[in-house]
DNA sequence: ATCTTGACATACCAATTAGTATGTATACCT
DNA sequence: AGGTATACATACTAATTGGTATGTCAAGAT
């Protein structure tokens, strides 16, 4: 059994991907967890400092982690990124997790123009991938074996694009088979990477 | 001056574009408008149908426009293609409106876990843009302008997931260069399409 | 001239919601 | 043993919010 702090971080991020964080009640979290308001705002000053909590604790790391070994790698890079890829189709295997969406999308068309805080973490999370993903390629141009006729930065951008909209445009769609067209269009980009 | 109903429509559509639909508050909007909650309920029964009626009437047929030219076009369908993404720029000129993100992209993530209606709608119009864009695609194969190796339902879902997440990307950066980067990619992209 | 209908305004309500004030039990320290 | 900090539970509140019931006024129909 897990602590009860982590534990509200876990259900109320649950809570967030499915009703968006302005549509989290906390009453209810609590309820379905079986404990009170007062265990809640024990941990928790407030309901935003909640959410950041579970960006910084939650989101931030599970994100930072997805393309981490592309931006170490030190050879076999195209398998590599082949493989974040492969990940991310694994990432939205049920169709429940299709029709919820990513996360972190989720929150950014929501939350940057309402707070702050969120608008600063979303920021800084986006940021660094983008920052891996390019890092990944330049060193994957370095070594020789991909391309050195692209631009790194764009072409970064264009990938977590890609994604993020791949998972956009299946949740629109409820389809599966959408979110993996675009992944596959993605590998196939990817191929034309190689020298 | 325009008559009410439609204003209604759209100082709700920007209240929804800012805060999203669970963030619009109804009394806000009224007195922003200098009338009262009578007439909001005057002309909508409630809340879900006054945000199915701006998908309806405003946003649908906005979105559906966008692609029109590029389905409907008998020759250089590679210019009117970047036609489309120059389009796309436009759309997005201002720093306040990359900041916004798009208003579909912001809907498809907050509604279609939360109600059927909005579900129905984001649907329909995703599919009718992806149907827009493959149709685009076939016909310019047809016609003997584009190659006929890629799959043109494939690459359609990847246009409109790139151009999605890209509103995404740049809405978390807050940064229209970021967009920017993605259309001019995607501009690379449909080059290499071409016989 | 009266009657109806459409287009709103005013006043009000019931439910919800984030947050607080207070109580209490347990573990730990001295 | 007695004091103290931690980890919650209970009960309550103030404000908000979507929605309603009712009133009013002007324009067109009869």
């Amino acid at each position: 059994m897990t602590d009860t702090r982590t534990e509200i971080l876990h259900k109320n991020y649950e809570a967030i991907h499915r009703n968006g964080f302005q549509g989290v009640r906390a009453d209810k979290v609590v309820a379905e967890m079986g404990i009170t308001k007062g265990a809640l705002y024990h941990y928790f000053p407030n309901k935003f400092d909640l959410g950041y909590a579970i960006l910084d604790e939650l989101l931030a790391p599970h994100y930072l982690k997805i393309w981490e070994s592309f931006e170490r790698a030190e050879k076999n890079f195209g398998v590599v990124l082949l493989g974040v890829l492969e990940s991310y189709r694994d990432f939205a295997k049920t169709d429940e997790e299709i029709k919820l969406g990513c996360p972190l999308t989720n929150l950014t068309q929501e939350m940057p123009p309402l707070d702050e805080g969120f608008r600063k973490r979303l920021h800084r999370i986006t940021h660094q991938m983008q920052l891996q993903v390019e890092t990944g390629l330049k060193n994957a141009q370095l070594a020789g074996e991909f391309k050195l006729d692209f631009n790194p930065t764009q072409t970064a951008f264009f990938y977590l694009s890609a994604i993020e909209g791949g998972f956009s445009v299946a949740k629109a769609m409820q389809s599966r088979a959408a979110f993996e067209m675009v992944i596959a269009q993605l590998k196939q980009f990817s191929e034309g990477l190689k020298v």
